[in-house]
DNA sequence: TAACTATATAATGATATGCTTATATTATGT
DNA sequence: ACATAATATAAGCATATCATTATATAGTTA
């Protein structure tokens, strides 16, 4: 695996908000504005963390009318599957999931 | 585990020069001035890349007269031990190793 | 003690990061 | 077409990061 990959992943995970954007995703897709609330930042805040996620290759997006469910990228790399196992689904403070994680 | 320790190693480690030196280490004990060839940067750079991983719990060191030797942590958390296993030990560049490494 | 070597710390500067507010884009509903 | 809603992008700012050079600390040797 090349070290730039890896570096750009590490970087996409290394932040207490992206990590717990990864929480609330572990249990479902969830869409931009559900996060706003959780992470008390603002939407473009939360939209430029989810750009770098999808980015590392992370996480993905699907359309739904006005909306963008976002979802943990099925078919990870191993450094990514153990980040997120590590990842505690308490960290979420309870945000709400639009749908189940097909993924898993 | 705590997200504030995650967050902090997943920083320490999300790094090319911070992955290189791991991934000296990943072969045995290291000294500080084997990294400035290996890296190409100043030994207060590698000074403070050192103390970064160390100040993360991911690796230790030992003194041996006017060297310090630094080694991977035994006991690692399960997150920094599947982040080490992805290190691929070419990105060494071929740094000199000064002792085997204890815990392996 | 003085000189030398290995490492750490301090100060500084350039670039990266993460937030904000303002604006653009895209889809929906009337 | 127009207003509204969800999201993305742009610009600006404060702080963090990573490098440098200069200096301090600690161990070794003459």
């Amino acid at each position: 695996m090349e070290i730039e990959l890896i570096e750009k992943q590490l970087k996409a995970v290394a932040d207490a908000n992206r990590l717990k954007i990864l929480a609330c995703l572990k249990k479902g897709e969830v869409c931009v504005c559900d996060f706003t609330d959780v992470l008390g930042i603002s939407q473009p805040a939360v939209s430029q963390h989810l750009r770098k996620l999808k980015e590392a290759g992370i996480i993905t997006e699907r359309k739904v009318g006005t909306w963008k469910h976002y979802r943990i990228q099925e078919n990870q790399t191993t450094l990514m599957q153990g980040v997120i196992a590590s990842i505690n689904e308490e960290w979420t403070c309870g945000c709400k999931i639009e749908s189940e994680c097909v993924g898993d």
